[in-house]
DNA sequence: TTGTATGCGTTATCAG
DNA sequence: CTGATAACGCATACAA
């Protein structure tokens, strides 16, 4: 069926090792050898297979990646990213969507480690799944905390909470309350949270956050119902930004003059969609440079414990909504 | 390191070939020789190596999936599907970006061989790629018609074109302007030019259609400048939907009462961020189930001639821009 | 019910 | 410069 090194082999005259000298550029090959070897390869589209080549030298060129669903634009592209930088580097993506559900994520896991991949990028993480530490198996994780001796990248969310709730003040707003999702992941998002409190904090304002577990809606709603002067919302991602934006022109709020909203993420789906919206930008790909930067060296061995945490700069886009 | 099966055999006092039952729950197996191994299995922390299993079986349950990219809202919803349905069936996903690069689009293709993936998904083309005529692989196109002799899977594109036009018209528009994509991808999304073309003929209107190679903005701007009267625009995608809007707003355009706008895809994302959107729904979810049931009967090999073109029901999603 | 021998397709070692 | 042999980890046919 599939022609394999020793089909070729017979075709071209030599012997299997030297089919597999060619293929690899090792060692020494007679010139009207390689040539007769490509001819044969040529002739009978031979491609090797990878499966028993990984079986050999122990080295998938795979790599897992773990994140709750490519749905979300964040993570869309940034998977993007992640599997574009990958691929210049000869490394293929095995892709997971964990949906924030333990069990899946826990059966990935093992998932990946039965096909023997390289290392794993993980965004994905409910408290308590300990599987992530894999002593064998290099694993970096995306705004998350996955495990005490895991490495984390993310991007500078105290300060884009900060920039964002400062940029709300700044506007004249003292009724600013701020949404995010549920706060019991650990994950490096909560810096968000923490830098809004502060900043109000330091302006004599009481800070207040609601938590939204999925319905976005009905929170936003009884947001609005239970602080009728709420003058300006931080959200903890352009997708709640949306639905405050939705709900505050329903109660015929003026925005920008009468009510300010900024979101979190900046994804350029968002730029298309919602150019109007202000936001705190993420460096999507600087993020998934890194990861992969980091995974590759803990891959080749030559992680240095020194970038156990990466933190990238944000950026704050101001448009129409503030 | 890692233990392998006569590692676990050792341990549990018997010979691999048993542990392998046990593994596989094939032939008999006496009570205390499975719990003996099962013991074993745990105490060395065991899981199978699916790499070497592979090469044996000669089947490695995984999907090659390629599409132009994950950051587009349509094609990060349809690959979280199948991925989402490929799991459920025990098959895994290997991701690929084509990015609408041909040269990417055929190295990809030679990964996916190399890697002796059961089946391709592939959602990408450019004209020329010949490679997807691949005998021994089952392979099925979504929204693409990669070859004479591979199935695709769509959805109606040609009523959803239909649809979308003929709202316009029954809302009164009579300067309805189609935008969309590079038209000389073969590609049955085609055919909603076609049906706007028909519909606008079959009302005795003039059909216009501007092409986007990318740059959406500029298009805009000179269908807009060459078309002062243009009443209403059928996009053929919400992403161009949405750049549309923002053109007729900065244009003092009134939507809906003054200028019309439909779009393409009904995302979730586009759903959620510019839920005033007026347009064509497809149905994501079942373009992917659909298109694994395809490749799955293929892959067993229970491939039946009769559905070499699926084509799927869309739904009008009538919002605030019609 | 369990064990032995063999091969999946590749590459590394070592001999020629 | 080239070839024979073994081994990667697993699952099957065949024996016991």
């Amino acid at each position: 069926m599939k022609p394999k090194i020793s089909d070729v082999a017979k075709v071209a005259g030599v012997s299997p090792t030297t089919v597999s000298r060619v293929l690899n550029n090792r060692g020494y090959i007679g010139e009207k050898t390689r040539q007769k070897v490509d001819e044969a390869m040529k002739q009978l589209n031979y491609f090797p297979n990878d499966v028993a080549r990984s079986l050999f030298i122990k080295k998938t060129f795979l790599i897992g990646v773990i994140f709750p669903t490519t749905t979300n634009p964040f993570y869309g592209q940034l998977i993007f990213h992640i599997e574009n930088i990958a691929a210049s580097l000869g490394y293929k993506i095995l892709l997971c969507n964990s949906q924030g559900q333990e069990d899946k994520e826990r059966s990935y896991l093992r998932m990946l480690q039965r096909n023997q991949v390289d290392g794993i990028i993980a965004g994905a993480h409910n408290r308590g799944v300990k599987e992530y530490d894999i002593p064998t198996l290099p694993v970096v994780g995306v705004d998350r905390y996955l495990s005490e001796n895991i490495p984390v990248v993310s991007s500078d969310n105290y300060d884009g909470g900060r920039q964002a709730t400062q940029l709300l003040i700044n506007k004249g707003c003292r009724n600013i309350i701020h949404i995010n999702g549920p706060i019991y992941l650990e994950t490096p998002a909560n810096l968000r949270r923490k830098a809004y409190e502060d900043v109000m904090k330091d302006n004599q304002l009481p800070p207040i956050t609601y938590e939204t577990d999925g319905d976005n809606q009905a929170v936003i709603k009884q947001l609005f119902d239970e602080n009728p002067r709420v003058d300006s919302i931080f959200a903890s991602d352009d997708l709640i930004a949306s639905a405050v934006i939705r709900e505050a022109k329903l109660r015929k709020r003026n925005i920008p003059s009468d009510f300010k909203v900024i979101g979190y993420d900046g994804t350029e789906t968002t730029r298309l969609l919602l150019p109007e919206l202000s936001t705190i930008q993420q460096p999507i790909r600087e993020i998934a440079e890194k990861t992969i930067d980091i995974l590759t060296k803990e891959i080749n061995e030559e992680g240095d414990r020194s970038q156990m945490e990466t933190i990238l700069p944000v950026r704050l886009i101001e448009s129409e909504t503030t």
